[in-house]
DNA sequence: ATAAGAATCCGTATAAATACGGATAGCGAA
DNA sequence: TTCGCTATCCGTATTTATACGGATTCTTAT
């Protein structure tokens, strides 16, 4: 009798992107695609009746996205190994996912094969790290000498700071957010203020960014 | 006898996604891939030697991108149909892909079904646009009473431009920009201006944005 | 019930981005 | 050559963004 297949679940919006990885990762008869997901809250309604071993989660997505959903799947199903997939090397993405509890992090460039061996490893060991990703995780544990970074960058916008974040992504400015709120300019510009911390950002440029970076950005 | 295949180019940057389309226009027997390539740099070299029906042709790519390739493209090789595929679903980008010279407009958030009928569309019609971007282009000349609509924002940036713009987004201000290239702050401002112009921004988020839409963003 | 933290709000001061004007050098078309 | 166009450069004025200080309300934990 045959080893049992492992069940994966492939997350994310983009309708080419997931289909492709799920045809590349059909070639290997040790896997099973068990549920395709459109976004964090579509994945998690799935799980409902079905099981899985394995997710693969898009980083950048609208709705629930890979962060959030990574916190929700180890809160209610602890035994679902999460690996992380994300466009940006970017060293805050890797850090706070680390934190949140991802088991690995692979790169929307890298091979298939790549993709497949993480599978194993976190089946096997409980987590995959290629030596890149590792360097930048090790180099952040030396120096902040912890177990878990204390990485706090990134860390959950509020409702009104994603609106406004939006806003000016859409090329408003202050004044005008603030028109179209009702609120004074000098508010638009403490909640500016309080998205420049939490995203670790320097200015609008750095904002815009983080916007894209982690999906906000509805097209 | 069968008729003769359709022989293609697929040209995206992400392994993942590139390998995951040619995976899926394998399961279409008309399609035969004949070249895959990493950029439009990789794909004029693989053209020297190879000959292909239709390019499916990322528009964010590092080295030579959408645009630029499309421009070559036509000028080398005018029978070859140029089948554009984006993230962004952004009127500019639409109206400036077909001012290049482009015969078709494909989102990655599409059906697979949807890429393989442009395929046929472009070889049979010349030209494939679904309805929602036909609307756009169709919008675009009515309002402007031409055949080529004269758009020129996004038009090319210079070489010093592109490289200010790449500083913004990494976050650093006017003063220090001007300070690493030994130029006064006034100048920086002077080629901000242009970027604004040229991209059809208000501010720093739209050139930002810009920069990110047109794979300006090396990470 | 109170203390601590976060989200929301506002005013004022400084730093930065943007608008306007203008200069030079190079390049291709007329 | 001369004209027009663009890239590059710079100064100054105005508008916007950012920093700092402080308020109210709400939630959560003690």
């Amino acid at each position: 009798m045959r080893k049992k297949k492992i069940k994966i679940a492939v997350t994310d919006d983009q309708q080419l992107f997931r289909r492709g990885l799920i045809s590349l990762l059909k070639e290997f008869d040790e896997l099973q695609i068990a549920v395709e997901a459109v976004n964090g809250n579509n994945l998690l309604e799935q799980l409902k009746t079905k099981h899985i071993d394995v997710v693969l989660l898009d980083y950048e997505m609208p709705g629930l996205d890979g962060a959030e959903t990574t916190a929700v799947l180890r809160e209610k199903y602890p035994e679902i190994k999460i690996l992380i997939l994300t466009m940006h090397n970017d060293e805050e993405i890797i850090l706070h996912m680390v934190e949140k509890g991802a088991h690995g992090f692979l790169l929307k460039d890298y091979d298939i094969e790549i993709v497949v061996d993480a599978i194993y490893a976190v089946m096997e060991n409980g987590y995959y790290f290629n030596p890149a990703i590792s360097k930048t995780i090790l180099r952040n544990l030396v120096e902040n000498k912890k177990i878990k970074p204390s990485f706090k960058k990134g860390d959950e916008l509020s409702e009104r700071e994603i609106e406004i974040l939006q806003m000016i992504c859409a090329e408003f400015t202050s004044k005008e957010i603030a028109e179209k709120l009702f609120i004074a300019g000098s508010t638009v510009n403490s909640h500016k203020e309080s998205i420049l911390k939490k995203t670790g950002s320097r200015n609008v440029a750095g904002m815009v960014l983080f916007a894209v970076k982690n999906g906000l950005i509805k097209e």
